[in-house]
DNA sequence: CACCTCTTTCTACAGCTGTAGAAGCGCGAT
DNA sequence: ATCGCGCTTCTACAGCTGTAGAAAGAGGTG
């Protein structure tokens, strides 16, 4: 049986990416998640616990996606993030971010909204931030890959990297990309990734 | 004196920057405009029809400043946006995007806050994003700087490198960026944008 | 069984929000 | 001045939201 925690909080993503911060109210979670009226209240007194929960449960279901990395490919996840890479050669290593990145609008939209709905959230709660752990481990991973390409420096490259790919990811999931892209899930979206990100290898690895 | 509309949409894009969308009441525009209560309520009856005035605005302030662009450098408005690119040198050109989005990051942080806002709530309303256009302004821009520069798919590549743009802006204004990245308006941030911008410039234009 | 503790469910309530309409006011036309 | 009309300001009100505490139940212990 699934801990209450854990409904709650993924009804609140899911009301998230549906409705904005705004649709985010005790009662709302409770009916989404089909539990009792004020049960959502009970566990989280204050709409910033609430909150709060939220982002822990996004950062959570970050670090589990990352620790599945280590699986063997046939018990992986329906659920792909960062697999690990084996920067053999740029242009695979390109392919394979942009299928993740590809995954993120599709399997992975609704956690993608609530994570940037968040980002803007922790603009006047820095708390938010903490708990949301920078995109530590993306970064880390941007970083290190830099490094063996062997960018001058790597630790911003990295981060230049990581903030670029965002945006490409932000831009298909809400913004203008939304209608000038191919439609994600595709083939040609994959493709269309695949040549920005291998460009921005290319350029942040020099 | 100004018109009441810009008053009310102008204190609107604050209350955004400053608390979020759900910080977006009738009544807290009227306080933050001082204006009297009711005020915003008469002028824009519903919510919806207060966030298409606030979107509205957001995109004539930029329509606004785009024009301004044309003006003699001593009559250029305070407010700095994208001038008109005159690209000699790459380098120097990444310098002044570099620029550009520094100047979003300090003296246009409101307006860029409240923008990302709405693209978010562009999410769930659709008719928001015809009325801020796309960023069509930027993207014509850079496919058209792209296509100069030799490009093999100038379109797609503009694309690419206005997403990756937002995606540098995004990260300091709301995300890790914010802490990692030198702080905004310095010369330090400005050479790091430099840089990331050059790289960006290189891929893309190849 | 009675008892106690912890969890779950329900209820209350003050304050806020969206929206509508009434009241008031300035002002030009008659 | 008187009327009519558009803009501005005020008030009403139903519904929602955040939060707290009471009531009800579940389950273990003596």
């Amino acid at each position: 049986m699934v801990s209450r925690y854990t409904v709650i909080t993924d009804a609140a993503i899911a009301l998230v990416a549906e409705q904005g911060m705004r649709g985010l109210t005790h009662r709302a979670v409770d009916a989404r998640a089909g539990l009792p009226t004020g049960t959502t209240s009970a566990y989280y007194r204050t709409r910033k616990a609430l909150i709060e929960a939220l982002v822990q449960r996004l950062a959570d279901l970050d670090r589990a996606d990352l620790e599945a990395r280590d699986l063997p490919a046939d018990q992986a996840p329906a659920y792909p993030h960062d697999r690990r890479f084996t920067p053999a050669d740029l242009d695979g290593l390109a392919a394979g971010i942009a299928a993740v990145i590809d995954a993120w609008l599709t399997t992975g939209r609704d956690r993608s909204l609530a994570r940037y709905a968040c980002l803007l959230e922790a603009t006047h709660h820095p708390e938010l931030r903490d708990i949301l752990g920078h995109g530590a481990a993306s970064r880390a991973q941007a970083r290190a890959l830099l490094a063996a390409a062997g960018a001058r420096d790597p630790d911003r490259a990295g981060d230049h990297f990581v903030a670029c790919v965002d945006g490409l990811l932000f831009d298909r999931l809400a913004g203008a990309g939304a209608l000038t892209a191919p439609p994600p899930g595709t083939a040609e979206s994959r493709t269309d990734l695949t040549r920005a990100v291998r460009a921005l290898l290319r350029a942040m690895s020099g």
